[in-house]
DNA sequence: CTGAAAGCGCTTACAG
DNA sequence: CTGAAAGCGCTTACAG
């Protein structure tokens, strides 16, 4: 067990406590041979400060906490990935919050990133309701923690720092690509749940199509595939359709298993787009065309943007859109 | 900003701090109508203890450690769903260490977590090296860190508590389901990269194919679908298959895809299986036979079992074998 | 059952 | 550039 403290060290390296505490923190504050000897002896010792003991009397946890409202969206892992990459660079540990469906506690959690003192907190992810945007607001004007939004859409958001794509103009541009085909009953097919960055994906779509002057058509369904695929069989039956533009890749997968099913072929028939570009995309057949979402820099970003920040520095952009690209596969023409 | 300590709290409740701190860890060592006094301020200041403070007096942090090799794979998120949920009903906190796979410093990673104080190492998924697994042995022996395994095989693992299911049963099962289709040319496709959980599934691929006196026929392909999809066309050109049971379900469908360009009907001409059954599964077209294995009960199981670790309770049962399923789709008849 | 006091292992003004 | 000392906010023997 024998922890190495501070105290080893100090001793090891004939210094005051003080003296070590600087060589790590504020080496520049220490005369050059001393300070080597005292590295030498931490790297001899294996010595590491204690968190707790640091926290408490720094005030700073080189800790953020990651906030996930949904561990199970596709992109999560990807994101996690640019953030820990950050993260170890600039030596933060990550403190994972992922919230509970059932009962959503702000109160409590505040507490408890308060408790752990972290030093910044990133929020991941597509939803963020009215009150916890509140939350994150207090967290960042009443505790003073720096705050940064990760492909996270919150419409009257002009307080904290986001990184995201543009979802508007990606689906504005993936409506364009299929008039450009020629399609003309061109269906946005989004989710009942409301989720805001479908509200943005229906928008963009909404402008392409009225600009060209077609007429839109947005049916909303499950994201599970079970009950979208009954509703699909259901509801095309009595709907031309020559177009579909999921709001995701599996919705659009499961729209192409049903028009295969119904021996409608695609692309000839219908042309058919997705969001993200998931391994769905893929692996299905036809293979999907869709927006791809940069989400892996989306994460590192936003943790780069949160460094600065908790580290006084001045973040000039508050809102940092990041391109996507549009990747063109066999599902159109 | 203005934090609420623990002398706040004891000046408005009229006690010492001992008390504030005995009715908050150990209620019962105060009378209850100075507890309930002292637990009415705490909810009216809306106190909670600092954690560090509270990690630098006890030496426990309530925090555990989730070490996560590799974050891409499907089974993750839904494995720190089982575990978050189980943290949260023990009010523990998550440190999330992913590993870096270019350089895996075992020693930094080490004194890290050693600093963090976590009070247990929950270990996730598939692979762990021999340098990882004696890692993990060093801070349960030496450091008193228990350490619990889940979804993780390690074939000489008789020291660490683990959840997980049967590998090799499943796959056992999976080829006598196939065996008793009447195929006779099974192929199992596995991984070109050795994975230990893979191994397993292999030799119960090949005890099932063995016993029914068959001859076994092992494929290494690529995880990826651009590589294993030339390599499916290649390789089957030259070998008769009526079967594959491939270790994940994405190199399954991507099996499927490659038969179906070659006019190649499943499940009439070839039965195909897959293992986890994700969403890949329910999407392919047919859709997917495959092994469930229930990865949010192995998350929970596994902090379950950690928090009893960390309370001192005894764990009866050191490897924990959780029931896995197979799902009949329309890949087999 | 309760309080005074030591101590956890650091950081950081303050002197020098 | 370095050291002595206070203090961060708790927990926990030790008395009583």
């Amino acid at each position: 067990m024998n922890k190495t403290t501070i105290y080893d060290v100090a001793l090891r390296a004939k210094v005051s406590l003080a003296t070590v505490s600087r060589a790590i923190n504020n080496p520049e504050k220490v005369k050059p041979d001393t300070r080597e000897r005292v590295l030498k002896v931490i790297s001899e010792l294996g010595y590491k400060p204690n968190a707790f003991a640091r926290g408490l009397a720094s005030r700073k946890s080189t800790t953020v906490a990651v906030i996930v409202p949904d561990m199970t969206r596709a992109s999560m892992a990807e994101m996690m990935n640019g953030i820990a990459d950050i993260a170890r660079v600039y030596k933060y540990t990550m403190l994972l919050y992922i919230l509970d469906h059932d009962e959503l506690n702000e109160e409590d959690m505040l507490r408890d990133i308060i408790a752990a003192q972290v030093d910044g907190i990133i929020y991941l992810n597509d939803e963020v309701t009215a009150d916890q945007y509140d939350f994150l607001l207090t967290m960042r004007n009443e505790y003073n923690i720096p705050v940064v939004l990760t492909n996270t859409v919150y419409p009257d958001n002009n307080e904290l720092p986001s990184v995201s794509i543009d979802y508007e103009k990606a689906a504005y541009e993936m409506t364009q690509l299929l008039i450009k085909e020629g399609r003309k009953n061109i269906f946005m097919v989004s989710t009942v749940r409301k989720y805001m960055v479908n509200d943005l994906k229906e928008s963009g779509y909404l402008r392409a199509i009225e600009e060209a002057g077609l007429s839109p058509k947005i049916m909303r369904t499950s994201g599970r595939v079970n009950v979208n695929t009954e509703h699909f069989n259901e509801y095309f039956k009595n709907h031309v359709v020559d177009g579909v533009i999921a709001v995701r890749d599996s919705i659009a997968v499961s729209f192409m298993n049903v028009a295969r099913a119904n021996h409608i072929s695609i692309p000839e028939k219908i042309s058919v787009a997705g969001f993200q570009n998931t391994k769905y995309a893929i692996l299905a057949r036809p293979q999907l065309t869709c927006v791809d979402v940069p989400i892996y820099d989306i994460g590192a970003v936003g943790m780069r943007v949160l460094t600065k920040l908790m580290n006084q520095e001045e973040v000039t952009e508050k809102e940092i859109v990041l391109d996507h690209s549009i990747i063109k596969r066999q599902s159109t023409r």
